[in-house]
RNA sequence: GCCGGGAUAGCUCAGGUAGUAGAGCGCGGCCCUGAAAAGGCCGGCGUCCCCAGUGCAAGUCUGGGUCCCGGCA
């Protein structure tokens, strides 16, 4: 069975490219978005509006108070569940999204391990906040070499997730990671990524915030914070730069200038973890090109693939 | 017009006592397995405004010029 994928950074045109290719595939949306998936985030993480998701079925939106945790096995057991429905109604599941590693939890697998534990990693915190990051890098040394090698000393992040699944489970997260099981081999994978080239990626990052300004960015994060928020939540582009303005900290046009800034940024991050995706074929589209004709092109390239 | 200050990497600027240049940001590349819109790493030969002079050697000293920014007229 197939399932067809279509990522990219942020603000490449996915969503209305999807649109078209569900509708033209009889397809159902699955988002791959780890923003999209709470109520009350919509000008921020760019949601498609009720009218569009009206016309086709869009699954992982809107599923999840702003307060709660959310995380990449969560999404991988549920898409898992979307995807086997959507077919078993004879329809084509379209994933969709910019978070890759969700994608990639998807078609590689997990290892199996234990979800993070607060207490542990609050704990190794205190530790790196007192003994710097160095000190943990050494302790994780010491019980998985392995893993230290592959984790910058810096990069205290992951030395703490290494920490916490050594603590919870006695077994060195290196030796975890070597049986993941994915979907990859269940489903004809199609995965596509869309990119534009820079400047004008660049272009509608630009546009796409001071259109989000416009439409009430400000007053949707002052309400997502006045509420309790969540770490995944949080981390929201938009939220600290926007907060950052009405704590009085500086201008807004600063607060445009880092969103616009931050968003370049992550954008790269996200082009260049989709560079390694096995099996992506990329789709280059300029300003001029209309989603109805990238879509047909996308089909042309599907049944391509289907009779070889 | 006069008096100060300045002209060095895309931008903002550092560069005692002269020995062919650096830092932040931007920008580019990369890493990533239960917080991922997060977190981390790497990358700087550039007419040092121009001309002449003194030095073995001049962003760095001397003289002249050009432009910019303050203040006073």
């Amino acid at each position: 069975m197939p399932v067809v994928c279509l990522v990219g950074p942020t603000a490449a045109g996915k969503s209305e490219l999807a649109l078209a290719l569900a509708k033209k595939l009889n397809g159902e949306i699955i988002s791959c978005d780890s923003m999209q998936i709470y109520r009350g985030i919509d000008i921020a993480s760019g949601k498609p509006t009720k009218t569009q998701s009206r016309r086709i079925k869009h699954h992982l939106i809107d599923i999840l108070k702003s307060s709660r945790e959310y995380n990449a096995a969560r999404f991988q057991a549920e898409a898992k569940k979307i995807i086997k429905k959507i077919h078993q109604q004879g329809k084509l599941p379209l994933l969709v999204g910019g978070t890759g590693l969700y994608l990639r939890a998807l078609l590689d697998g997990l290892f199996k391990g234990p979800g993070q534990s607060i207490a542990w990693r609050r704990k190794f915190y205190q530790q790196a906040q007192k003994h710097g990051p160095a000190y943990l890098h050494q302790k994780l040394q010491k019980i998985d070499p392995e893993a230290a090698r592959s984790i910058h000393p810096h990069d205290l992040r992951r030395i703490v997730r290494a920490l916490e699944v050594y603590q919870t489970t006695k077994q060195p997260i290196s030796e975890l990671r070597k049986k993941t099981e994915g979907l990859r081999a269940d489903y004809d994978w199609f995965i596509f990524g869309l990119n534009r080239p820079r400047h004008e990626l660049y272009q509608r990052i630009e546009r796409r915030v001071e259109s989000m300004f416009r439409r009430g960015l400000a007053a949707e994060i002052k309400r997502l914070s006045r509420q309790k928020i969540s770490q995944t939540a949080q981390a929201l582009l938009g939220y600290k730069e926007i907060s950052g303005w009405l704590n009085g900290e500086y201008s807004k046009e600063k607060a445009k200038e880092l969103l616009k800034r931050n968003t370049r940024h992550y954008a790269k991050r996200q082009l260049s973890w989709f560079r390694k995706e096995k099996d992506l074929e990329w789709i280059e589209i300029r300003e001029w090109d209309n989603p109805k004709l990238v879509a047909n092109k996308i089909i042309a390239l599907l049944a391509d693939q289907l009779t070889s």
